[in-house]
DNA sequence: GATATATGGGACTATAATAGTCCACTATTC
DNA sequence: GAATAGTGGACTATTATAGTCCCATATATC
C-alpha cells in the first residue's frame, strides 16, 4: 500500500486545521477533538511537528500550537519528513550503508531518483492547497492527467 | 520513512535480474541466492508475482521463473503494486469507506490525487529503465532537475 | 506567589503489520 | 516412479507502530 502511519495522518489534518485558523493558538485537547484523537496521542504528533520547526508552541494558561510560517510555505512533504523522517522508499535511498549489498546493487541509484520523484511530487502540494478544493492538476499536467477515478465514491 | 516493504524490496532485485536474462528461467532456489535471502521467503516473493500475473512459471524439474513480457512493459507500479496491493499514503486514497469521518474530510480528494501523483511517478519507470544505468532524468524535465544531491557516497 | 493550565521530554506497553518458516500437495522431467 | 520444482495455505517470530503514562518546565490568573 505504501501508506503512510497514523500518526502522521493526523499530523496533516492538525495542520490543515491550524492552517484554516492562522494566527489562533490552539491548545492540544482542542486539536484532539478536531481529529478525534486522545489528547496524549495529539500531543505526540504535536510535540513531533514542533521539533520540526512547522509549528510554534506557547507554553502556560491559554498556550497551545500555531504555525511558523503561512501555510503556503509549508509543504506535504515537509509534514511527511517531520512525521516519518528522511522519504526514500528503500532503506539504501535514505540511509547509505544500510544495505551490505549496496556497493553491488544495479537498482540502487534509481531507486534514489524515484524516491527524488516522489518527493518532488510531494513538496509541490502546500498546506494551502490542501486546505482549498481542488483547481488544477497537482502534476503531468502536459499529459493530461486523469483523475476521474480517483473521485471514488464517498 | 514512507517505506516499502522487505518483500517488495527484493521483488525489484529478482525482476530486475530476470530483466537482464530475457527468456531464461531461472528457480526459485537460484533467484535466492542473487538476492541473499532464504529460498522459502524467495518463494514467497515469487508466488505473489506470479499471482499478479508478472511472472510464468513452470514446474517440475527444470522449472523456474520468467517474465511474462518484455520490461519495458513492466513498471515499477506494477511490481509495487502487486507486492503491497493498491497504492494510497492513505486508507481513504485506497480504500474508500474505511475512514470514518470520511464524508467530513477536507483533504481526502487531494491525497487521492497526491497518492495519484506517486503512482504516475512509479509507473514511469520500467524495469528496463531501472536495469540500465540512469541516462535522463525521471522526471521533471521541464524544471531542469538537480539529482546531484542524490549520489550519497556508497 | 500559589495554583491551575498547558507544553517538553522521555520511557514504557500494547497492538498490529511484516517477515520468515513450515507442511502437504501438484506438476514435470528423466 | 523417483527426483525436482512450484502451489497454497497456515503458522510463528520479529519488528514497527500506536497509544499511554510520568515527571519536569513554563506561563497566565487570582
Amino acid at each position: 500500500m505504501l501508506k503512510m502511519g497514523k500518526l502522521t495522518d493526523y499530523a496533516t489534518v492538525i495542520m490543515n486545521f491550524l492552517a484554516q485558523n492562522p494566527g489562533e493558538v490552539h491548545a492540544a485537547s482542542e486539536l484532539a477533538n478536531v481529529v478525534g484523537i486522545s489528547a496524549q496521542t495529539a500531543l505526540k504528533v504535536l510535540k513531533t511537528l514542533s521539533k520540526a520547526g512547522l509549528l510554534q508552541s506557547q507554553r502556560g494558561t491559554k498556550g497551545g500550537y500555531q504555525l511558523t510560517r503561512p501555510a503556503q510555505q509549508i509543504s506535504m512533504a515537509d509534514i511527511l519528513q517531520a512525521m516519518e523522517g528522511p522519504i526514500g522508499l528503500t532503506e539504501c535511498g535514505s540511509s547509505p550503508g544500510a544495505c551490505v549489498r549496496e556497493s553491488q546493487c544495479s537498482v540502487k541509484t534509481n531507486w534514489q531518483r524515484i524516491s527524488q520523484a516522489v518527493h518532488e511530487a510531494l513538496a509541490k502540494v502546500s498546506l494551502a492547497d490542501m486546505a482549498a478544493p481542488p483547481s488544477q492538476p497537482i502534476y503531468f499536467v502536459k499529459s493530461a492527467p486523469d483523475f476521474s477515478h480517483a473521485a471514488v465514491s464517498a
